[in-house]
RNA sequence: GUGGGCGUAGCUCAAUAGGUAGAGCUCCAGAUUGUGAUUCUGGCUGUCGUGGGUUCGAUUCCCAUCGCUCACCCCA
């Protein structure tokens, strides 16, 4: 029989490396709780046309990277490609947007059917906060801040910048990009094959185009600037003048384009300062989304959030600063007797502090536990033989600096932990 | 979906201008029968990704296929 293995794109994370993912998402669960962020959880399969109405049935991850499926009841299911669109459900399903604001975060797997590469995969995990009820653009400065927060708390914030730009409402984009669309048809032949097609599905993505050869006709294209309305360009003002005040790094990128339908005025994405390599450079991404809880059933109300690619961060902190070692005891338990008491001390002692305990099993002389105590990272090995049982009393074995080995009473133990 | 690179032991990687493979780490045992981490000695492990072709003979050459990986597309 062939070896069954991991679906392509999705990956087993291994006990050195959960650790790492437990302690990052406990950072990022922090900062967020102290803003204010309360944690919602939602199912990762859903009905595939929530996506499909919320995303945009034209875009790359409903047409042709939504994992679908009919379940035995015909029902045309879809797990989850991003959070948002199940933030949204949920809310509106309970009531949570029904004049009320909300500041919600969430965290967990995402399924895109793309071509696997560094910092991509099928399953990928991504961390959000959503903003709801608030216009902005205070609010807008508030996840700036606290999205500035985490990469300080995580000590990447010099390697990230902040890139803003502003799509305007969602009439000025049409008319804007029915211009830019003429544009871009006046100097098709310039245009790589890519673009062209671009042109058809999502011309405002050419603007984000990666290949140089663009950069003039890009850089000539018209811009979206000057297509806002009055309320987008104040808001836009006031963010960029919030953001001086707050003194937060940033740069306007006007070719700074979300891949997702719903987007409006401010958009932003926090992209990795040197590449070292890596072609995926957002490492969080949002923006306003203020008709899509309206345009999805709900009482109408603003809204505004991003997402953070846990993978692409992981890539950038420095995992060994995440954790911190706990103290390990192991307890090397000679002969048939000791093993009982050995797991009732062991039990103590894990009641007593955050002491990890690891009971030695499988038997072996007490050079084999002893090398086992100390494969295992232990701090102290405590040995317990017919001879310290016979005494009631348990050795203390200090793995790893120069203090004398010594006996006391199995009772007393704590006290030498 | 398109293109490049790579598939050899649990892990990291050698080797063979075609003659069925080795090292380090890990693991196990002993030197050291109640004292680990150092040192020394010995030992275990492979359908050489899979299928087919060429050949007396293929891990090596050719074809296909699968997998991994990187880049493009797209995106977090």
């Amino acid at each position: 029989m062939k070896d069954i293995r991991a679906i392509r794109g999705m990956h087993d994370i291994l006990p050195r490396e959960s650790n790492y993912w437990t302690a990052l998402e406990n950072k990022l669960f922090r900062v967020a709780r102290q803003y204010g962020y309360q944690e919602i959880r939602f199912p990762v399969v859903e009905y595939a046309e929530l996506f499909s109405r919320s995303i945009g049935e034209n875009t790359d991850i409903v047409e042709k990277e939504m994992y679908l499926f009919t379940d035995r009841s015909g029902d045309r299911l879809a797990l989850r490609p991003e959070g948002t669109a199940c933030c949204i459900r949920a809310g509106i399903e309970h009531g949570l947007f029904y004049n009320q604001i909300q500041r919600l975060f969430y965290h967990g797997p995402m399924f895109r059917h793309e071509r696997p590469q560094r910092g991509r995969y099928r399953q990928f995990h991504q961390f959000g906060i959503e903003a709801y009820g608030f216009m902005g653009p205070d609010i807008d400065l508030e996840l700036m801040l606290l999205a500035q927060k985490m990469w300080q708390d995580l000590g990447v914030d010099h390697e990230v910048v902040l890139q803003i730009n502003t799509l305007g409402n969602i009439e000025s984009r049409l008319k804007y990009r029915q211009c830019l669309v003429e544009y871009f048809q006046r100097n098709y032949d310039v245009l790589d094959e890519d673009s062209q097609r671009r042109l058809q599905s999502n011309p405002l993505r050419i603007l984000d185009s990666k290949n140089p050869s663009l950069r003039e006709v890009i850089n000539a294209a018209p811009r979206l600037f000057s297509y806002l309305d009055e309320t987008a360009q104040r808001h836009f003002d006031k963010l960029i003048n919030m953001l001086e005040q707050a003194g937060i790094a940033y740069v306007i990128n006007p070719n700074l384009v979300r891949g997702l339908d719903y987007y409006n005025l401010t958009v932003f994405e926090w992209v990795i300062r040197e590449q070292n390599g890596l072609a995926q450079n957002a490492v969080c991404a949002g923006g306003h989304y203020d008709t899509l809880v309206a345009d999805m059933g709900g009482k109408a109300i603003p809204a505004i959030g991003f997402a953070i690619g846990m993978e692409r961060l992981m890539l950038l902190v420095a995992k060994e600063l995440l954790t911190v070692k706990a103290k390990v005891v192991y307890l090397v338990a000679l002969g048939e007797q000791a093993i009982v008491t050995a797991m009732h001390i062991a039990d103590r002692i894990r009641t007593s502090g955050d002491t990890v305990v690891l009971v030695n099993c499988n038997g072996g002389n007490l050079g084999v536990q002893l090398k086992r105590a100390d494969r295992s990272e232990a701090d102290i090995a405590l040995i317990l033989g017919t001879e310290e049982l016979a005494k009631g009393e348990i050795m203390i074995k200090y793995l790893r600096d120069d203090r004398p080995q010594l006996s006391v009473k199995i009772d007393n133990i704590i006290d030498f932990i």
